[in-house]
DNA sequence: ATCCTGCCTT
DNA sequence: AAGGCGGGAT
């Protein structure tokens, strides 16, 4: 081992256990994280939580357990229970896919969740972070867990950027596989949630609260005195104006056909046509809809859920 | 306006 | 690599 590889596994061990630490005084005791808590409901915490808060999640999460306590049990249900269910989250196409998930957990894997970064990459609804997230903090492997809060504590205390580079898988990776160097498994799975943690409640994106930072000492954005955002990183693009958007007309749609079990396509149009003219959003909204396996056109032309 | 434990399609 | 996809909170 050189020197250079002895300093970094130093500070990498360093950064995990002054996390750890910290984790273990201040993390928030958030119901997922709960002794006993299944596979399962580790997963399904996972999927509501993409790009959706927390917050927001806890009681919608303890309601889906209790209606649905297995994959299997939710794999029996309808697309239109689920969508239902799901209610206000966002983004309901997750509604259809966690059912479809839950589907092949059941056919696939014997109605268990598999405790592989690869199995749980090639179900539908799971990406890099999710396999990872279940791998790591459902079975204890020393997955990759890398969300947009561990991006974000990564760049700025490991790589002195004011902002979190646009994600990427071969960024994160990178920046996973310099950080968890030399570390022991079982403090790389803490240090994904800890990471996580300290991005949610303390370098935050907007007003970090470097004061109440575990590791401010050794943060490189700080020691570089806080320099503003690097140009030369891609950002995300900022999301288009809601109001007048084909998003307001697909959620406007939604929700009556959640309220009517069923509508005719010719009276849900006319609910949009004003002064003889359709609202020139309404098609294709529908049809990105029926598309996202939202709703279904039946045979003599009424829409409802699938 | 920006962000939130991303994922899928093109 | 870029664009689309809800809805709530700050």
């Amino acid at each position: 081992m050189t020197s250079v590889d002895a300093r970094l596994a130093e500070r990498n061990i360093e950064f995990a256990s002054q996390l750890d630490e910290w984790f273990r005084a201040q993390a928030r005791p958030l119901p997922w994280r709960a002794p006993g808590t299944t596979p399962w409901a580790v997963l399904l915490s996972e999927i509501m939580s993409q790009q959706t808060q927390v917050a927001r999640v806890i009681p919608k999460w303890q309601q889906f357990l209790e209606r649905w306590p297995t994959p299997a049990d939710l794999a029996a249900a309808s697309d239109a229970e689920v969508i239902r269910a799901w209610d206000r989250l966002g983004y309901p196409r997750r509604a259809v896919r966690l059912r479809a998930l839950a589907e092949a957990i059941r056919d696939r894997h014997a109605g268990e969740v598999p405790d592989t970064v690869e199995e749980l990459l090639a179900l539908p609804g799971i990406g890099p972070y999710t396999a990872g997230a279940v791998a790591a903090f459902a079975f204890g492997v020393p997955a990759q867990v890398v969300d947009t809060n561990v991006r974000r504590v990564l760049a700025r205390h490991r790589f002195g950027h004011a902002e979190a580079w646009a994600p990427s898988v071969a960024r994160d990776t990178a920046a996973w596989n310099e950080v968890t160097q030399a570390v022991p498994a079982p403090l790389v799975v803490s240090l994904a949630q800890n990471s996580m943690e300290l991005g949610a409640l303390v370098c935050t994106a907007r007003t970090p609260a470097c004061e109440r930072c575990p590791i401010a000492e050794q943060c490189a954005w700080r020691a570089e005195g806080y320099p503003a955002a690097d140009d030369s990183l891609p950002k995300r693009k900022p999301q288009a104006r809601y109001a007048g958007s084909l998003r307001e007309m697909r959620g406007m749609l939604l929700a009556e056909l959640r309220e009517h079990a069923e509508h005719s396509e010719a009276e849900l149009r006319a609910m949009h046509t004003t002064a003889g003219t359709e609202d020139p959003r309404f098609e294709a909204a529908l049809e990105s809809l029926i598309t996202d396996g939202l709703v279904v056109r039946s045979s003599k032309g009424s829409l409802q859920l699938p």
